[in-house]
DNA sequence: ATGGTTGTTATACAA
């Protein structure tokens, strides 16, 4: 069972490569960020016809998270529950037995200012909601675009991206230990301890060509799934495209789930 | 990073 993360930047603009990439990549179920799409104008015919049903949480202009799969998605709960929030940025469903929660953390901005106190803010709620939903779902994955590098090994210079810097702050790398130390792991870290294996790269700078990202989009699985993590990755590839996305998808392969999709 | 680029019922603002 593959299970990617992507955050698409307009999903107006970016549908014609996630058709292309779903065909190519052929994951199981994909969470979507920065979707940018009222719900009335989220293409669902379109992704029908790709093979992939869809549930979603938009906005007009900003945010907006949807997750698809090609089998039946249960239990759909859209934005954090019991946090009044205006802005879409969470969604969460249940496909074969797997909980998954598909977030778009906040940015933050900058140290400092009124969006910053947001993301803590908001990553303080959804570790609520991950406590809960860990005990109702033990075979759960988080994944989405979290705005935060985990560690120095995900940044080019830590010099740059320190305890000052927004994305790598220490409050931020806080809020995101707080929420491994509920029973998650980081998935690309059980396979892979390379630095440089970036997810997102700036657009300005030619930085995808210098390899001058961030990885900041993840998938976590919780201790019940662990030993069932069969390969983890970021393909790089939709990236190298015309037009793309400044994201790359990030996914993560479970064995054990394949009798459940017949 | 003071810039740079991309997206949006835009022409400032968010990322």
């Amino acid at each position: 069972m593959k299970i990617a993360s992507w955050n698409v930047n307009s999903l107006n603009v970016r549908l014609p490569q996630l058709q292309q990439w779903l065909a190519d990549f052929a994951p199981d179920v994909v969470g979507l960020q920065e979707t940018k799409l009222e719900d009335h104008r989220f293409p669902e015919d379109a992704l029908l016809e790709a093979g992939y049903r869809s549930v979603f949480h938009g906005q007009k202009t900003y945010n907006g998270v949807a997750l698809l799969a090609r089998h039946p998605i249960a239990a759909v709960q859209s934005g954090i529950p019991d946090f009044a929030d205006p802005q879409a940025r969470a969604i969460a469903a249940t496909v074969n037995g797997v909980r998954i929660v598909n977030l778009y953390v906040v940015n933050g901005q900058d140290l400092g200012t009124d969006k910053y106190d947001y993301k803590l803010r908001w990553l303080d709620a959804v570790h609520g909601w991950l406590a809960e939903e860990l005990k109702a779902h033990p075979h759960l994955v988080v994944l989405g675009d979290f705005n935060i590098a985990p560690d120095d090994r995900d940044v080019p210079d830590a010099a740059v991206w320190n305890d000052d810097h927004i994305l790598t702050s220490s409050a931020e790398r806080s809020a995101y230990q707080r929420l491994l130390a509920l029973g998650l792991h980081d998935g690309l870290r059980l396979k892979h301890d390379d630095a440089a294996l970036f997810s997102w790269w700036d657009y300005r700078q030619a930085a995808f060509r210098r390899n001058l990202g961030l990885r900041i989009d993840l998938t976590l699985v919780s201790d019940a799934l662990k030993a069932q993590v069969q390969a983890v990755g970021i393909d790089k590839t939709p990236r190298s495209w015309e037009r793309p996305s400044d994201h790359a998808p990030a996914w993560v392969e479970l064995r054990g789930q394949a009798q459940l999709l017949q």
